[in-house]
DNA sequence: TTATAGTTGTGAAATTGTTCACAAAGTCAG
DNA sequence: CTGACTTTGTGAACAATTTCACAACTATAA
């Protein structure tokens, strides 16, 4: 298999919701075209991206829905549930775990940590809070797979460094602030004032982007 | 000016965040290398993304710590504040209300919306929350210039298509789905199961994806 | 003043990602 | 079964992005 780009991954999982969508809708085919609509792709991209993988569809007809879904399921390791624990049972980390959609997509967010002696020892929508000092022997006790940062920028860093040493191999962080994992560790992070700034450059720079 | 990549508006955020690390640490001069080394990037990528800007640098010193700083500010925005509304204060939305590095970055959450009678009219977090039928009216009235949806998946568009209409020009959407606006209204999204799902991708395909 | 070491700014080259264009393969009506 | 039509899968062309490589410039030490 080829270097899939982080772009091919994204994709695929747009693909997969719209294809839960057409499902939903009872529709059984659908084409590159219909796809790429929905996403605002080109029908090529589309059909790129399934490429890497196999090959899917029927010349002439089309993608069967449900079956696409599943591959692409099986893909992006959806077909199975994850154990997820998280760090930092504060607003971010709060919302988090009230999160449906991971809950749907099978990543159970079943170990929570935090340093706030009001919070540990306590249930938190169900699940016990642990204190933080035992995060390294708890990951590994209860054999987590993924760990979510919601820690604050400061923290991340140490916290990020317990979780490689526990042996977990990715980590979703939403401290914002970049953080230092060994090459085998997978690390995403989601800074959410980046965003913001985002629309905020664009605004600023409006007109200027494609003028001359 | 050429057409900027997402990338580089997004490196621009990186680097303004680790020159207020510097600043704060009372670092002077800054060079390429030094910049690059800590977000992982090559020297080469630094340089060139300032220089789509201008020239900030000193031939065989580096870059003002300062200077640089206030100019990355000035590029992104970042040197003013902005208006920024929110509808659903929910799980999500109630965290970003919370969330401090928006205060800090200017952005400031003065409207709030909902659609549930028991948080109408209720004070949240110090923010008076408004009912999002008079989404439109409101965000005219308070000159709203950034909307943050917070919103369940399938409110998404219809809130979208409002914000629209009252003429704000750019919208950072929480729902994990795909909203359609205008070509002169900015949308970003930030799906978090998107994110978990490249993580189960990696943690699946480990291996294959160097491998032939 | 001159030599040395260091760093920026930037065309050119290399790499990566996207779109095009079309053969191959299938559908479907008659 | 045939012919018109549709859509996939993919090599090749194209576009965007990143990296290279080096001239231009600055500081510093002798």
């Amino acid at each position: 298999m080829r270097k899939v780009s982080d772009s091919t991954v994204r994709r695929l999982s747009m693909y997969y919701r719209s294809l839960l969508e057409f499902e939903k809708k009872e529709y059984k085919i659908i084409s590159s075209k219909d796809l790429a609509k929905i996403e605002r792709l080109t029908p090529a991209q589309v059909r790129k991206d399934l490429s890497f993988f196999g090959t899917f569809g029927t010349r002439g007809l089309g993608y069967p829905v449900g079956e696409l879904k599943e591959k692409i399921a099986k893909i992006l390791g959806l077909n199975r549930s994850w154990n997820v624990a998280l760090v930092g049972v504060g607003n971010v980390g709060s919302a988090l775990v009230s999160y449906k959609e991971f809950q749907k997509q099978g990543f159970n967010i079943r170990l929570l940590f935090d340093d706030d002696q009001r919070k540990i020892n306590k249930n938190h929508k169900g699940i016990l809070v642990s204190d933080v000092k035992n995060l390294g022997k708890k990951l590994k006790e209860n054999k987590a797979e993924m760990v979510i940062l919601a820690v604050p920028a400061q923290a991340a860093q140490e916290v990020a460094d317990q979780v490689v040493s526990a042996g977990v191999k990715s980590i979703l962080n939403f401290a914002p602030v970049q953080i230092k994992v060994p090459n085998d560790v997978i690390l995403r992070s989601v800074n959410m004032a980046m965003e913001l700034e985002h629309l905020s450059f664009c605004l600023t720079n409006k007109g200027l982007i494609i003028g001359s």
